[in-house]
DNA sequence: GCGGTCTTGTTAGCTTAATCACAACGACAA
DNA sequence: TTGTCGTTGTGATTAAGCTAACAAGACCGC
């Protein structure tokens, strides 16, 4: 049996549908249909049913999907039935934000260690997360089992504190710095640069405005 | 003339570019190829070929690219020549973050106007920026021309407040909740959304690891 | 001026992703 | 039980993007 590998494309959208079939959920909406889910995740609707059905048939003709069982699914298929640690790297002004948010609103998922060179913060506890030196890193890492790192270190720092997470065995990077890191295949990097993100926004008004009709759907 | 439209996919790679050519003319590299910007934004280089083509020949063969020319190319073209002015609506954790970075050090955008509800910070200035209540939005939108806005408030006002930026008529919407947004085919939103990011990290890790060989390549 | 060396610009093929459109199938009412 | 209706799952099609490969052209040392 093939076990088929899930599009990269898919994958990015799992958490998007996940997030708005616990928010059904709460509602106590036990059941939806791919249509009314593509208005309120913006995705097409045969996008959706494509998507599912990577998994198999999740659904029931005529009926829709069960939405306690999509989420039971989707729970296992996300790592979202065990809590995963992450650490933090450079706790300055976007650092300390994340730290205070800590995801784990409605995600499985916690910042447990931070990291960082101003002497003023290390070894303190901010927002219940405990603040390293850099040179505890590694060892904190081991310890703790951690696998991935969000780094908010400046730019020029960022690819040094890389190798660094590279030698403790990281396998993902949050990257919020613009600098594209350089990493051994081991380890995948997803870059959120924000300062991109808004001068791509700026680009799109003044060069597409005008002419895309209401054909506008997915919006990233 | 066609006036052929630059894909999406090259679009979004502009300002990557952009960047890393500034910081070779700051290192008083007057030229460079394609492998070389290939290696430092981890981009393929007939990728990099391919996009800049759509510019018209912009590089000489067997010498590679003027990086003074190339800037002053896209510095139009990304509308880095003029100051573009955005408002920041919900100024809590991370709107703060984003207040104090604001943008300014390597591009030509700055938040020129925040609003919040919180009557503490309403009418003050921080980082030189001041805080206007809601009520003030859609008047100073107008007086000061911004035409995009960066959101940052809880999730459950989200969609309020995007609905009072249409009717302010920005056109474009930066946006940090998890809500996707409804908006009139004139606004295009931009989502940010950083538990996804991280539960997509966490699904490849968990699912793509072993497989992937060498050919780990574009990163995001 | 010339040969060798680089590097571009672009063609062609490949891969991934989105969307259309509809037969198949289950739900549900009578 | 039967017929209608609604919604899935998916083959086929179209669109978008990536990359290998190379001819054409420009540099540079001699
Ligand atoms: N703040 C934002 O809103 C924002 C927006 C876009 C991009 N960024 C990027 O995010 C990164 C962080 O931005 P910031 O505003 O939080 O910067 P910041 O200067 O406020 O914080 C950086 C923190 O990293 C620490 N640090 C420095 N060197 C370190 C090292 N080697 N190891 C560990 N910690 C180290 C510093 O002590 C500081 O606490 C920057 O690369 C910036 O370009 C930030
Ligand atoms: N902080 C993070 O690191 C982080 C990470 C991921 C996602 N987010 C998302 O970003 C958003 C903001 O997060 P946060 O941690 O900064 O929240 P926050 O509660 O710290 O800040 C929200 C701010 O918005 C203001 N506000 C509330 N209603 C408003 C309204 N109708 N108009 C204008 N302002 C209003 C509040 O007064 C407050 O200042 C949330 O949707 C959150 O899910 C935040």
């Amino acid at each position: 049996m093939a076990e088929q590998r899930i599009p990269r494309a898919t994958a990015k959208r799992l958490p998007i549908y996940y997030r708005y079939l616990n928010i059904l959920l709460d509602a106590d909406k036990t059941r939806v249909s791919s249509t009314e889910l593509s208005e309120a995740v913006k995705v097409d609707s045969a996008t959706i049913r494509r998507d599912f059905s990577y998994f198999g048939a999740l659904g029931k003709r005529g009926y829709g999907y069960d939405v306690p069982k999509l989420i039971e699914f989707f729970k296992k298929i996300l790592n979202q039935d065990q809590l995963t640690n992450v650490a933090l790297v450079g706790v300055g002004n976007l650092g300390h934000a994340l730290l205070n948010f800590n995801f784990h609103q409605n995600s499985n998922v916690r910042i447990s260690a931070a990291f960082d060179v101003n002497d003023n913060i290390v070894n303190t506890v901010q927002s219940g997360v405990p603040i390293y030196p850099l040179s505890e890193m590694g060892k904190q890492l081991r310890d703790q089992q951690i696998a991935i790192a969000i780094i908010t270190v400046p730019e020029n720092t960022a690819q040094e504190v890389t190798d660094e997470l590279a030698k403790a065995d990281v396998r993902g990077i949050l990257n919020f710095t613009p600098r594209r890191l350089s990493v051994p295949d081991s380890i995948r990097v997803q870059n959120v640069d924000l300062t991109n993100e808004l001068q791509t926004l700026i680009y799109f008004i003044d060069n597409y405005g005008e002419l895309l009709g209401g054909n506008e759907k997915s919006q990233d």
